[in-house]
DNA sequence: GAACAATAACTGAGCAGTCAGGTATCTGGG
DNA sequence: CCCAGATACCTGACTGCTCAGTTATTGTTC
């Protein structure tokens, strides 16, 4: 046993594997989101949150996505959403239209400059990831560690509720 | 291909499988943080960040930790710090003293409440943790997942700048 | 088909962080 | 020794989210 890890206890209880690893994972994943948002930002002028938007806005394709599903990928509430969409939309980067199957909804999707900036961004995106990533663990270990991620992913986004 | 990976710019850019197990991080971190931060919160009324800081105090033990190190431990500015330590102070879990060797500094401790919070709280975040994942991946898949971490989280941290 | 609950999006108020700028203290070179 | 620059923390103004409450529309039940 080091030196730092004697008795104490709030020491001793601390010091669970699985709480441990927990921490790691919130630790790596906002430092990384430190490290390409600010990337984002210069050369792009988004947040990492936007980027995701835009990704998912991409994928989507067709008449667009509703606010709601949005809220849903992202952890966000439905004002959180609004509030994001507006600036998104104030950039040029998205656009709203009324869904014509629920005259409640809106539907959003990306303007020319939003997929544009989606393609922009994941260009500089990658590159930032592979190089702060892909020689840190061997290939395998990648494949690997992206299965289990897969898998936890989406073990949790069913424990978590819809967000009004 | 499935229907959902066909040809598109934003699209294809984005298929990238870095980016894409990038994202998934970031989304299993952030409804993790959802879910345990919201379970310590109604438990024990402290945020998952003071949670952490908690422990980080508790393993320091002694006369506290700096303002700074706190900063640089979680990815915050001085500013951020200043507050979140006035709320813990005012909640009662933490002190702050003079740092009898920088007279700029000062030194952030637990109190008796904070250790005995920062105890009461890792039994709940243990649980849940275990409640959460314990069941999602084999154990030595963990084990796997757990050493990769441990890696990504040293390599990624000399890479954030302090922040002021 | 009228009443009632549920849902989609929006809004005002509040809160937890950032950013930029301030003061006090420390440190190292001339 | 002293002064310039770095460092430690704090503060005011701002931002981006949440929370709770609102309106408009949809689905449901009798």
């Amino acid at each position: 046993m080091s030196a730092d890890e004697q008795i104490g206890s709030a020491r001793e209880a601390a010091e669970d594997e699985l709480v441990v690893t927990f921490g790691r994972l919130l630790g790596v994943a906002n430092r990384l989101e430190f490290l390409v948002g600010r990337a984002l930002e210069q050369e792009c002028g988004i947040s990492h949150l936007m980027y995701e938007v835009l990704l998912i806005l991409g994928r989507a394709g067709g008449p667009g996505l509703a606010m709601s599903a949005i809220g849903r990928a992202q952890v966000l509430t439905t004002g959180g959403v609004t509030r994001l969409i507006d600036r998104m939309e104030a950039a040029g980067l998205v656009e709203r239209a009324d869904d014509p199957a629920d005259r409640r909804g809106r539907l959003v999707r990306l303007t020319p400059l939003g997929e544009q900036t989606a393609v922009r961004a994941t260009v500089l995106h990658r590159d930032n990831l592979r190089h702060l990533l892909a020689d840190q663990l061997p290939a395998e270990h990648w494949d690997r560690f992206a299965e289990d991620l897969r898998v936890l992913s989406r073990a949790v986004a069913k424990e978590v509720p819809r967000l009004r």
